[in-house]
DNA sequence: CCGGGGGTCGTCCCCCCTCAC
DNA sequence: GTGAGGGGGGACGACCCCCGG
């Protein structure tokens, strides 16, 4: 064997399982509700793709919508809001436009989904576009192998990889820019700004991380690049993620809709102790009858409703 | 009427309510569910007294977390974890010593549990110490009224408030020095920074709006200061928003553990339609049965479980 | 490939001041 | 009080280069 696919040798990124060993570690310090869930955020984010300056952009374009609500709620002024807020009422000026040419104009704020795991998930499709390989051609571009080099490497792709040529460095590099610039045009925002080195390399390193793109090697040969996958996500992995963020805003709202007690709204809490052996057996008996709950009550023409329900282990 | 309690003028903001009907300007735009969380986290942190730049702090210190999870995770790498989340690995490395000299020493990480509602929450408690008011004698510590003007303010005072003295401007910001001193010497981190005029007036401000502390003013005078209230929250609304973060943080946890199927754990997620007359039957049966459900599986000796619920109506 | 060193920008948070309505 | 303008300092994100193992 003298070629070895590469997978990824450290443990994945993604693998919460031990995230969440680790996770305990900081419910340990001091830290409030709002610490806890922003910690979580920020691992799910970073962990699915997110750029740690992404993640912070955010959090940031969150404040300063909030700073706008207030700013509104306190009748157009700018130097209570900022007392309210702390924050220089010349600054509370500058978000407010930020603010507004967002709401009026066309204009983004910088949020997560303006950033880059579109562009990691956005490689896949284009790169298919740009290159693709019929089945029986050489899914080699350029002509740097020999005829048995060439062999060599087609015998390491196997054959369920995505109909996409094979790319060497440079190739792979240019289709990285590519996506960078189409991402970037897509979002008619304004600033084309120039993808640096280090952008690309972390581009690269997470694609690779991710599977998404393989590296082949050949011993004393340049690496060349394959699509592993026709979507930027682990396997099924990333649609719980997803399901569980949208839970999470989900169920958030309707808190605060339960905060400002308006009708039609339910929050309920119920901490007890189950047998081990009795606890698949209870869930199961919930699940079922929340389904036949919203069964009976159904009515085609009625309130839009929904319910959220989530049961597991209590930390004690 | 020759004086008046100044109540707060501008709608408080605290009324959820209408920030409620704002939100959904911010629903509007492109933003995925974590974009969501930050800003109703952002909301009801800032909402509640959270300074805007503590707020971010907070972000900060949780993306800081998980660059410090995946550092672990990574076997101690400062140049792939900096590349995975794109950050300069010689600011992972001052990143990581951080996080880990806060676990190590007792050293805190800027969250919004170190933050400053504990300030708030706690100058009625320091008020009361340092300068309690016995009933019969003068609520006014130093003498810079004439009796008239005294007795003047005095019938402003409504005998409910707390027993607590009347402040003038001076004393009242030698008190909130004091609270910031305080407050400080209680977290052992290191660093007293001074207090600015600007953090003075943030907090004298929140003091007022919430209602903590009462301005008495008679006209051409100087104005005085009162104790509006044992507790810095408004009413049981703050208490609401208490448990609503807590349920949120406490379900994104259940859901975490959904993520990564441990057994034990039940997501449900239900949409329907009802009609407005059933509505509240239904929730109340739906209410009905969870209480039940968890009796009926009780056992004194078994795994501690919690189940979270929230139902209401679906945005559509 | 890794750690460690040296820089550079620009942004932004936070602080203070003055002056006119 | 509020808007509008002028400062300044420090922290930090993001970029680049170099070198020795």
């Amino acid at each position: 064997m003298t070629g070895t696919l590469s997978s990824p040798k450290h443990s994945s990124i993604d693998n919460l399982d031990d995230l969440h060993s680790e996770t305990k570690l900081f419910q340990v310090p001091n830290s409030c509700s709002i610490d806890q869930i922003l910690f979580q955020l920020a691992l799910s984010a970073m962990a699915s793709g997110h750029r740690y300056g992404a993640f912070l952009d955010a959090a940031t374009t969150a404040a300063k919508c909030a700073i706008y609500a207030t700013y509104l709620m306190q009748g157009r002024n700018f130097r209570r809001t900022g007392l309210l807020h702390h924050v220089d009422p010349k600054r509370v000026k500058e978000i407010v436009q930020e603010v507004q040419s967002a709401l009026t104009e066309g204009k983004w704020l910088k949020t997560l989904s303006t950033e880059e795991p579109q562009h990691l998930i956005y490689l896949p499709h284009l790169w298919l576009k740009i290159h693709p390989w019929q089945a029986g051609k050489s899914r080699f571009l350029s002509d740097e192998f020999s005829i048995r080099q060439r062999s060599r490497i087609e015998k390491l792709v196997s054959d369920d990889l995505p109909k996409a040529c094979l790319l060497n460095s440079d190739q792979f590099l240019a289709l990285i820019q590519q996506l960078h610039l189409e991402v970037q045009e897509s979002s008619p925002a304004d600033s084309y700004a120039a993808i640096s080195d280090a952008l690309v390399e972390h581009i690269k390193l997470r694609l690779l991380e991710s599977g998404t793109v393989i590296q082949l090697s050949l011993p004393e040969e340049p690496p060349v690049y394959a699509l592993g996958r026709t979507t930027y996500s682990p396997k099924d992995k990333r649609e719980r993620v997803s399901a569980m963020l949208d839970d999470v805003a989900d169920f958030f709202t309707l808190m605060q809709a339960w905060v400002n007690c308006e009708p039609g709204v339910l929050r309920g809490l119920e901490t007890f102790n189950v047998a081990p052996e009795q606890r698949e057996e209870a869930l199961q008996e919930l699940d079922k009858f929340m389904q036949s709950w919203a069964d009976k009550y159904h009515q085609r023409e009625g309130l839009p409703m929904i319910l959220h329900v989530a049961a597991g282990q209590r930390r004690v």
